[in-house]
RNA sequence: GCCCGGGUGGCGAAAUUGGUAGACGCAAGAGACUUAAAAUCUCUCGACCUUAGGGUCGUGCCGGUUCGAUUCCGGCCCCGGGCACCA
């Protein structure tokens, strides 16, 4: 009688194996090849959503490929504990973010276990540990040390009901999403660390990245935006002061019809003294979120200062007007303005009825109307005084040198990238190791001092949005310098920053120090698998403090992480209903009966609970707001974790979005107790040692190549990381297994393929495979058996498949010895009856033979 | 608005990188087994035409390069990710 398959059982076995043999704990050993292998830690948000799954699974199977191939691999997990969620959740529900935060550890900790990933889980850390944010706080008072620390004043949103500060994710169509009010930016101090010092190296380095995602490091060399300009000063008409611009396009200057500052400059707040309705504009510009999307989408608007600029080649004087889109704290806050070359300017210029000068000619000496539309291309200056006639590209040179032989400027290198700021006004983050006292002015925390403690016992009220803010509790403190009276600093980091290099930490668990040496026997990470989403900002930063601990002398390599793996979004069906007030509400799939035509398509979609007809929203990536996610819970009850980690892998390749099917796990489910069910079937007889040396027959042949060819297959899949072909793979192979008999040939060819199938699965269903592998007698551990490699012999064939083209389109398929030459495939493909019924009355012209392939027959 | 991706059957996808478009799986249909259902197994499955040999069309749209284009080039349309305080 057979065994049925019940993976809650065999997966609570096979994971107590692995923790009683201590299976994924490592230790450096210099015998062996190390691999580090990192996912992207998750934030504590409660439970597992299908995105962790997927990320997870996808570098659990990386590990365990690598492990196989007999690496030292070393995969931990830990928590980016601090962050805006915990907040909101002691809000509304006025429990403490540490409690909530550990409480939402925990029960994911429990669901990774389920999930039979194979973590060294000596090596956990959670970002909200003081412990942990010891180090990064001393890093940053010895970053001040060096200069590469310093305090600005910078934007934020600010919520003038709630007296808040609000991240952009809480500014919803410019107004706070608590109270509704309209949000103002707002200019206050804050801590920034100097990544542009670093910019050219982030930039450079980007090279060398060639296992990143062409995708991701043309996002990074873009936002990093290197840019070789003209940087120029302006007079301003009647004063000594002059304004200081910087253009990527000097050729263009003498078409400069206008000068626009920032609302907030000093230059616009001292006309608006005299000019009541400039200061109703500056205040009116003063509303709406900081985010570059909502700064670039707005109207353009602008008002007259009733000050002139004096171009600096010409000595005309342009008017300067304060703009909505010019921000004082980006740049210099003034732009000059070119509407006969630049959209913006143009669509400006146009609304304002500003002069429109033409002053760059395309090469090929085309007029244009540039009244109706800017040219932004390169050309040939025109009306340019001094530099009529030169390129563009001349022109910059000369322009760029007039200036500069006049002090009014020079070439100048600009970059897109702002140095980064790390100040956050909230309450759950690490408190920022600063001290600010009367008498020493601003004084880092000593090391013998930290960490900087953020209290956790915080009592929640309706009242409490911050509990550190205004808290002498916690702000009071004497200087470490004078032993005076002092204040703390009361901004708390950035969470980028502890995600920045958790994956060093992780080296070096329990090390008195930020790191130790052990960091340089892992570090860099090998592989590194993560959301799209971290693309830029996460991966720029982690980039950033890798250099900083290098130059601190922490780690001795330049960079983070050598092989990167970005996936794509979990994405599902959507339902909703339209409610009076004219919002949706969205159901979960879960919730809704879809039928569909004849042909599979789905026509209406009801809810279950009152039959009633509910609208089909799309397909969304899965999330609260629209009520779609699968709780990888159930799924994992009901079907175990080998199911879920198999269909994750087969439905797309790990890149690509992954669109969820309840139908498609059942169809992995399917697979799995297909290959249970052969192997057991034939378990007595394929435990036993079948002979040596066995005579195939033809077929028997085929069959073996067939599955050889797919293991080739699958072996390279695996190497360029296409996870879905490599459970295809196995699933043709089991396929073909199936079809066999019980020969003793063929129960050979049957244990052979379920040793290489089950070794390819390993990976991707570790617990099933674990299990059948001892069954049959493999051996006792499948993760320390020898990695798969193709029988070149069984892949021998006598004749191949040539498909025959006539004038490219597909006349014939032909058997051809395979080691026949051009000439004689040649010569067997015109002699095919389809073939020559094709060539007809023409003349053949031309065979091209494409070994091993096809035949095309050139005809007219 | 700016930067970066993606678009292939009813659906998820494959095509070893310019060489047979649709492997593998889901859904659907037919059949076998069963008193029946479930499970399992077998077959069919891009569209249209067909004298049943096969033929024509087909990889978002329009054009180009090539003996040959899902793949390369140019232009457009649609969908998604990021835009510095969501993580």
């Amino acid at each position: 009688m057979q065994n049925q398959y019940d993976p809650a059982t065999l997966e609570a076995e096979v994971q107590s194996y692995w923790v009683n043999n201590k299976t994924f704990e490592v230790t450096e050993d210099l015998e062996k090849e190390k691999f580090y292998c990192l996912s992207m830690f998750p934030y504590p948000s409660g439970k597992l959503h299908m995105g962790h799954v997927r990320n997870y699974t996808i570098g659990d199977v990386i590990a365990r490929y690598q492990r196989m191939l007999g690496k030292n691999v070393l995969q931990p997990m830990g928590w980016d504990a601090f962050g805006l969620p915990a907040e909101n959740a002691a809000l509304k529900n006025r429990v403490a973010p540490a409690g909530w935060t550990y409480e939402n550890i925990d029960y994911m900790k429990q669901q990774l276990k389920r999930l039979g990933f194979g973590y060294d889980w000596q090596r956990e850390l959670a970002t909200c540990q003081p412990e942990y944010y010891k180090w990064e706080q001393w890093l940053f008072t010895e970053l001040y040390k060096k200069g590469l620390v310093y305090r600005k004043h910078a934007v934020v949103n600010w919520d003038p009901v709630d007296q808040t500060v609000l991240a952009n994710e809480q500014v919803i169509d410019g107004r706070g999403w608590r109270s509704g009010a309209l949000v103002e930016r707002r200019e206050i101090p804050q801590w920034f660390i100097k990544i542009t010092d670093y910019a050219d190296e982030l930039l450079e380095e980007i090279d060398q990245l060639e296992d990143w995602p062409d995708q991701v490091r043309t996002m990074q060399r873009n936002w990093i935006g290197r840019s070789y300009g003209v940087q120029m000063d302006f007079g301003i008409e009647g004063e000594k002061d002059h304004l200081t611009i910087y253009t990527t396009r000097p050729d263009t200057l003498m078409g400069v019809t206008y000068v626009a500052v920032a609302a907030e400059h000093p230059l616009a707040l001292r006309a608006a003294e005299q000019n009541p309705a400039l200061a109703e504009f500056i205040e009116e510009c003063r509303q709406g979120g900081t985010s570059e999307a909502e700064l670039e989408t707005i109207e353009k608007k602008g008002m007259l200062l009733g000050v002139n600029a004096v171009h600096p080649v010409s000595g005309e004087l342009v008017p300067v007007y304060a703009a909505n889109f010019v921000l004082m704290t980006y740049g210099t806050g003034a732009v000059m303005a070119v509407p006969g070359h630049d959209e913006r300017d143009h669509a400006f210029a146009r609304k304002y009825g500003i002069q429109i000068k033409q002053v760059i000619q395309p090469k090929d000496g085309s007029t244009l109307d540039i009244q109706a539309e800017a040219y932004t291309e390169k050309g040939v200056l025109q009306d340019s005084g001094p530099f009529t006639g030169q390129t563009s590209e001349d022109a910059f040179e000369s322009i760029a040198g007039w200036l500069q032989a006049k002090g009014k400027g020079g070439k100048s290198k600009n970059y897109r990238l702002r140095d980064w700021g790390v100040s956050r006004q909230r309450y759950w983050g690490a408190p920022i190791p600063m001290i600010h006292c009367t008498h020493c002015g601003i004084v880092p925390v000593p090391l013998k001092d930290l960490p900087v403690r953020l209290p956790e016992d915080i009592v929640y009220d309706e009242n409490t949005i911050n509990p550190i803010k205004n808290n002498p509790e916690f702000s009071d403190c004497t200087c470490p310098e004078c032993g005076g009276d002092a204040q703390r600093e009361t901004d708390t980091f950035d969470t980028f920053m502890e995600s920045s290099w958790y994956y060093a930490r992780y080296t070096t668990p329990g090390a008195d120090s930020m790191l130790d040496q052990r960091a340089n026997y892992w570090l860099p990470v090998d592989q590194y698998v993560g959301g799209i989403e971290h693309a830029v900002l996460h991966l720029l930063y982690a980039r950033f403090y890798h250099k900083l601990m290098r130059d601190a002398g922490l780690v001795n390599s330049d960079e983070p992480f050598t092989r990167l793996l970005t996936q794509g979004m979990v994405v599902a069906d959507t339902y909703y209903r339209d409610q009076s007030d004219g919002s949706k509400h969205w159901y979960n799939p879960t919730e809704v009966d879809v039928s569909c035509d004849d042909k599979g398509r789905p026509l209406s979609a009801t809810l279950k609970e009152d039959a009633g007809s509910v609208e089909i929203g799309g397909i969304e990536k899965m999330s609260k707001s629209k009520n779609n996610g699968v709780d990888p819970q159930t799924l994992i009850d009901r079907y175990g974790s080998d199911t879920v980690r198999l269909y994750t892998m087969f439905t797309s390749p790990p890149d690509q979005s992954l669109e969820w099917s309840d139908d498609g796990v059942e169809g992995a489910y399917r697979f799995i107790k297909r290959l249970w069910a052969l192997a057991e079937t034939s378990q007595d007889q394929l435990s036993q040692s079948l002979p040596t040396e066995i005579e195939y027959d033809d077929s028997q042949k085929e069959a073996r190549r067939e599955l050889h060819e797919l293991l080739k297959k699958a072996l390279y899949d695996y190497q360029r990381q296409r996870f879905n072909n490599v459970v295809s793979a196995c699933m043709g192979m089991t396929n073909i297994l199936y079809k066999l008999g019980d020969s003793t040939a063929d129960l050979a060819i049957v244990k052979e393929g379920l040793s290489l199938v089950l070794r390819l699965l390993a990976p991707i269903a570790p617990h099933v495979t674990h299990h059948l592998w001892q069954t049959l007698g493999f051996g006792n551990e499948i993760l320390e058996s020898e990695w798969p490699e193709p029988d070149e012999q069984a892949l021998k064939q006598e004749s191949l498949p040539y498909v025959v083209q006539v004038n490219g389109k597909v006349r014939a398929t032909i058997q051809v010895p395979a080691d026949a030459d051009k000439p004689a495939v040649e010569k067997i493909a015109l002699e095919n009856e389809n073939v020559k019924r094709f060539i007809g009355d023409s003349t053949v012209r031309k065979v091209i033979v494409v070994p091993n392939k096809l035949v095309n027959v050139v005809a007219k």
